[in-house]
RNA sequence: GGCGAUGUAGCUCAGAUGGUUAGAGCAUACGGCUCAUAUCCGUAGUGUCCGGGGUUCAAUUCCCUGCAUCGCCA
């Protein structure tokens, strides 16, 4: 069956951090796993952008919800790609096919009489601007604003959720592998041994504009979880699309399990409703903590992606992540478990495994795979080791134990180091009559790391393609049916010798010495990449331009970046304004805005002085207008 | 308040339908090797397997209870 891989939709209220990271970064690998046991599969992430909340941080900063979302979405956007994960679509809320779908489920579901108009009365902050439960109530007034909240009632459009609730039982009963971890499968169960009530899925528009229109009544808009869940829908092109059809029946939902109950509960249910087959299997996972505190924006401890990235690299990074945490629990994250896993893990253990075997390979077999003689009893032990470590491995991976799955890999991993030594190929060497038994130990060797690296590939791409191809694999995609077995490297292939593939991290000291040379970089005017990465550059289209009255040099342009910006350039003279239109250029659109000649420049299109001449930077070749620059 | 999970070496975790000396990695100490990224290999340890009670020939493992931590629900 074809496997289906989504991540949640992420909310653009927040820069990612590690649980986005986290929960990509699982999705991702469980694709690549999935496509390397030969399934057809489909992965998908993307941004959740209607709300109050967008709204209200959309007009804080002046600007539309259209254009803060465009922002944050288009850094979760680019920041995938910085760990090698790569989704078959990135979807959007806002995006049109996906408001589309929304509409016409809505509109089948209402049209089946499962949504209907009803009253509601609750206890309502203006501050707020919403609806307030009890146990949110410090003294009986909301503890944000010390107000006591109004008892209103407002009419809303409800789902028939507690018209599914026997089925969802059944159906989770009868699944096992329905929701995964069970615990977070008992703990629904036990939700569901009280009646569900309806749910509230609209908001009235006199209160929330920022949302899509139901298509039944335009003075609503979806509220939250009938726009988010179905993109799941949207990204496979429901209804019509063949992809729909194909991958649905293997759904695979992970998420965080801060959103067990939409997506254990409402998802299902409303799928029910609309006459579809419940999705696969949901995988949830447990939070991660920092430095055994919970990761929060005022206790200032939120791990970005991109400073993890700067220090390990995608690989590392994608298999600490995998590596540490065991999947469902909560765990804890710190600098100094991933260094020493780095050093421990990558840089000693494996690093250094495929280094020295490598450097064995070139100088006494001429660099290429020797033939293999019988043989021993050792030589047995690690080729039955690492064969049941293939199987053991995709026990692991099947059953979403990835932090096992590695586990399995570095007990070979540490075999093979003990087999070097116990065989001292290098004393062999020394002896032209061990000749034969030299090659079998180098031979074992190898194929114990080739089949090493085939599991590697879905936790670290990069990196066990560099380790494929340094054991002259020419294939690019491998998988486990045909790659997967003991023979696989022919005598005589030829082998390189790679530079340190995880070069080791000098241990955290803090010694004077370490210290002045930090300061010294600093004076060296250096940026660290954190620095580096605060520039917001973007490809700006100029939609219109003109020169500012009593100036010589300033210009007045309008540019898409993507949403219209105005900015004042000082190249009046070298030009015209006529020639600028339609031109793309490089802008730093997080600049602190100035004013200029009494016009609000907000943002600064760079340049390049050659001389007396200024040139003007820009793409090769047109790019989207707002496409980031890094 | 109700329900549930967890509690094993300094740290992170594994484990047994109850049965001889309870495991791994990291960290620590000492020793060995030199192919290798100052890497690797070997040896050495320490644990009332949360406390208390019960069942049993035998419990860390099953039952009851208490404590601690966490989660969910209200």
């Amino acid at each position: 069956m074809p496997t289906y891989i989504t991540t949640p939709i992420f909310y653009v209220n927040a820069q990612p951090h590690l649980g986005h990271t986290y929960t990509t970064v699982i999705a991702d690998a469980a694709h690549r796993y999935a496509r390397m046991c030969g399934k057809e599969t489909r992965f998908q992430t993307g941004t959740d952008e209607h709300g109050d909340k967008i709204a209200q941080a959309a007009e804080a900063e002046g600007i539309s919800p259209r254009e803060y979302a465009d922002r944050i979405s288009a850094v979760f956007h680019d920041t995938w790609p910085l760990l090698t994960i790569k989704p078959d679509r990135f979807i959007r809320t806002t995006d049109t096919d996906h408001i589309a779908t929304v509409q016409m489920v809505l509109q089948q579901v209402y049209d089946n009489d499962d949504i209907y108009f009803s009253e509601y009365e609750g206890l309502y902050c203006v501050g707020c601007e919403r609806f307030l439960t009890e146990k949110e109530l410090v003294d009986g007034k909301c503890a944000d604003h010390r107000k006591t909240p109004e008892k209103i009632a407002e009419q809303n459009y409800f789902f028939r959720m507690g018209k599914y609730q026997d089925w969802l039982v059944e159906h989770i009963k009868g699944n096992p592998d329905f929701i995964t971890p069970q615990r977070y499968r008992n703990e629904i169960l036990a939700m569901l041994s009280e009646p569900l009530e309806d749910l509230c899925i609209s908001r009235p528009t006199s209160r929330l504009t920022w949302g899509i229109p139901l298509p039944f009544d335009e003075n609503f808009v979806t509220y939250v979880w009938f726009d988010a869940l179905i993109n799941y829908l949207t990204g496979l092109g429901y209804p019509d699309s063949p992809d729909f059809k194909k991958f649905w029946p293997g759904a695979e939902h992970v998420i965080g399990k801060d959103i067990l109950k939409p997506h254990a509960i409402f998802w299902p249910t409303m799928l029910r409703a609309m006459g579809l087959a419940p999705y696969k299997s949901l995988h949830v996972h447990g939070h991660w903590n920092v430095d055994d505190t919970k990761m929060s924006k005022s206790l200032g401890n939120v791990v970005r992606p991109g400073d993890m990235i700067e220090k390990y690299g995608a690989d590392a990074s994608r298999y600490f992540l995998l590596r540490d945490m065991a999947f469902g629990v909560d765990s804890s994250f710190s600098y100094e478990a991933a260094n020493g896993r780095y050093n421990s893990d990558l840089a000693n253990d494996l690093g250094n495994l495929f280094s020295r075997s490598l450097t064995m390979a070139k100088n006494f077999c001429a660099g290429m795979v020797p033939p293999s003689g019988d043989l021993e009893t050792g030589d047995l032990e690690l080729k039955e080791a690492a064969v049941n470590m293939v199987a053991a491995y995709k026990k692991q991976m099947q059953a979403w134990n990835f932090h096992r799955g590695l586990a399995e890999v570095w007990l070979v991993i540490g075999m093979a180091n003990r087999y070097i030594v116990t065989n001292a190929p290098w004393e062999l060497a020394k002896k032209p009559e061990q000749r034969p038994r030299l090659d079998t130990v180098i031979n074992t060797l190898l194929k114990s790391l080739r089949l090493i690296t085939i599991c590697l590939f879905p936790v670290m791409p990069a990196k066990a393609r560099d380790m494929w191809q340094a054991l002259g694999q020419t294939v690019t995609s491998p998988e486990f049916t045909t790659h997967g077995q003991w023979d696989g490297l022919a005598p005589g292939t030829g082998l390189a010798v790679p530079t340190a593939m995880f070069p080791r991290l000098d241990k955290p000291t803090h010694t004077p010495a370490k210290k002045n040379k930090k300061e010294k970089t600093a004076d060296d005017g250096l940026l660290d990449f954190n620095e580096f990465a605060r520039l917001d550059l973007r490809i700006a289209e100029i939609k219109a331009a003109e020169r500012i009255k009593k100036s010589d040099r300033l210009l007045r342009l309008t540019v898409l970046a993507p949403e219209e910006r105005t900015v004042v350039a000082g190249i009046a003279g070298h030009y015209s304004p006529e020639e600028l239109i339609g031109r793309q250029v490089i802008m730093v659109v997080n600049l602190k805005p100035a004013r200029l000649m009494g016009v609000e420049s907000r943002g600064m299109v760079l340049a390049v002085k050659d001389g007396e001449d200024l040139v003007l930077t820009g793409p090769a070749t047109d790019v989207t207008p707002g496409s980031r620059v890094s």
